[in-house]
DNA sequence: CCGCATCCCCAAGGATACTG
DNA sequence: CAGTATCCTTGGGGATGCGG
């Protein structure tokens, strides 16, 4: 009979960053984009080609969220057709762990439900 | 037996189980409710009062969700006015560490753009 | 108490066309 | 080549009410 118990604003706390976490990693572009450039450098086109089914809207609207939040850097270089070129910066790299353990996981949990024909 | 060159399948197998992990732990209320039970057994009722804002029906939605996945197990008490217990399962609790490691992350992550007021 | 059915809204994302 | 602008579709999720 506890009026208003809050013990569950505990629950809040961890939570945020792990929300904090998912918003970048979230959306259905952000990983394609970002383990993309986990193999190499990438210009935009070259991107666009090897992420099957992005818009180059969504790509640079991802790309630029990405930016903001320091994961990418975005060089221009002066050519005659301009060309951009993306890469992860050392903080993107520190995405490698999450994503690694993300991965492990949706392994593991692939043989599991598949297994039993979801 | 490709006649395109698709170099970046490789891309796609690293990130098909990501996305599984993703799509289990992404959406609004995924991780509050695993979250939730990380700190115990719950009734209905009962998260709905601790998962602020959340709505019957999603709260409904999510955990059969999850009881697909078999991260959590439901429980129905053969009571008068019947009452339904969940809990997180072995496997449920084995996404502690992805979990640990979004945290982790996020919380580094919010300090590096709060700085900057994002 | 538990939770489904219905209706509704909005933001994420897609298609297409156009500029520097 | 590297994007931007515009319009449109979709489905995730909210509000409310009913049924077991």
């Amino acid at each position: 009979m506890t009026p208003t118990p809050k013990d569950h604003s505990e629950c809040t706390r961890n939570l945020l960053p792990v929300k904090d976490a998912l918003d970048i990693l979230g959306g259905k572009w952000k990983l394609p984009i970002i383990i993309a450039l986990t193999f190499g450098n990438k210009r935009f086109k070259e991107m666009q080609r090897e992420i099957n089914g992005i818009t180059a809207k969504m790509l640079s609207k991802e790309l630029k969220d990405l930016e903001v939040n320091q994961l990418v850097k975005r060089t221009v270089y002066d050519t005659v057709p301009v060309s951009v070129e993306y890469e992860l910066t050392t903080y993107g790299k520190s995405l490698h762990k999450v994503i690694g353990e993300l991965r492990t996981w949706g392994l593991q949990h692939r043989k599991k439900v598949l297994s039993k024909a979801e």
